[in-house]
DNA sequence: AAAAATACTGAATATATGTACAGTATAATA
DNA sequence: TATTATACTGTACATATATTCAGTATTTTT
């Protein structure tokens, strides 16, 4: 299986996400409301490089005929069944099943937003916050975050949760909630920087 | 749910098969190949009276937009409302109608035990633990604990939540996490203490 | 006995959707 | 350095698809 790239791995997190949502496949078009481009053309091209690297198949002049390849039986799964994935380093796909850890059951409105996944916390770089190691992030993908939020950020190859600021146009600074951690400074120019999403809601089992 | 007919039987097979095949729903027109029908209407009447009786799904003017409900997760998913109290003072019953704040829909296999009921943390005693203020922790009514569990607990007026350590037959230590707070010594013979339950996990929204 | 549901054929149509073509720009690779 | 891959916007169009309308016939329900 060749590499994917953040781009690519993001349109099939969200083939997942909306297959796990609707029962069905996204069009085009969907794709691009959810990802924010503009042209059925741009998610046409990924579309094309993640089936040219086998991550998943089109059936030709199909309506919504596409399928993610190698995931088992994940058909059956339940509305309310949500994926456990650690905290991947090295730009290695978020939800791509050998990630997924487990599942949890949970009901869809249990937090105030909705949320697609949850993230198992390493390190304590939140822990004044209350976020401690092997906790579970409720993570709503999104790049519509606010200074303040509680994000999921990947800066080139690392995944990270920290606490978002806009510092300027092209100056975002990532601040964790631990004196012995330093601020990160990203320059949106010259660094490979994505929102993965943000935190709605953390838990915890004993 | 209403009866199903054996030919609706065989369309809502139909579905589940064409997406175990393709990871996508069939159009009209794929179940009419499939069953032999020769209008894409015989296909579109089944749809409706299974949607009717409540099998399916369907997105309007939606390509493909068939996702079939599942209702045998009553079985495996069973929710309960389970109330939220403050943590309140003056020996007031923990679960009196006028302390529950409000339900939460949870399934009770939720967390590694089962419990009873949520209660919102007042305060930051067990801050270094990632209890935080307005937390909802899963208690399990119980008295048996054991030394390191986190325990609700009542000494005369005061409900706490903090580590129990059992020091003697007749001393209990009530140890918080958090610097600024200090150990509370419980003399089991002269003071009036009681075990309301343990924290089997955590819960925060955002 | 009348009404409603079931079970189809067949034709027609608006639109949902895949997909090609024309561009622009940058990064990676050979 | 030339080439390929990535990452888009924007327009256009053929066709895939849902969906309505018009029928026919049988069975079930009221």
């Amino acid at each position: 299986m060749k590499k994917i790239t953040s781009q690519q791995q993001r349109v099939l997190d969200c083939i997942q996400i909306y297959l796990n949502k609707t029962g069905f496949p996204p069009t085009r078009a969907d794709i691009c409301k959810e990802l924010g481009f503009k042209s059925p053309n741009s998610a046409e091209t990924h579309l094309r490089a993640l089936e040219k690297k086998g991550f998943i198949s089109i059936e030709s002049g199909t309506s919504r005929g596409i399928s993610i390849i190698n995931n088992d039986n994940k058909l059956t799964q339940a509305d309310d069944e949500y994926p456990v994935v650690g905290l991947v380093a090295a730009g290695s796909p978020t939800l791509a099943q050998e990630n997924i850890e487990q599942t949890i059951n949970c009901p869809n409105k249990f937090f105030d937003s909705d949320f697609d996944y949850f993230l198992k916390v390493k390190g304590l770089s939140m822990k004044d916050v209350g976020i401690m190691e092997d906790d579970l992030i409720a993570v709503k993908k999104t790049n519509e975050v606010r200074n303040g939020d509680i994000v999921i950020a990947r800066l080139e190859d690392e995944v990270t949760v920290k606490f978002f600021q806009r510092k300027s146009p092209k100056i975002v600074e990532l601040e964790p909630a631990n004196e012995d951690y330093e601020n990160i400074v990203v320059d949106l120019e010259h660094q490979d920087f994505h929102i993965e999403g943000k935190s709605v809601g953390l838990l915890r089992k004993n």
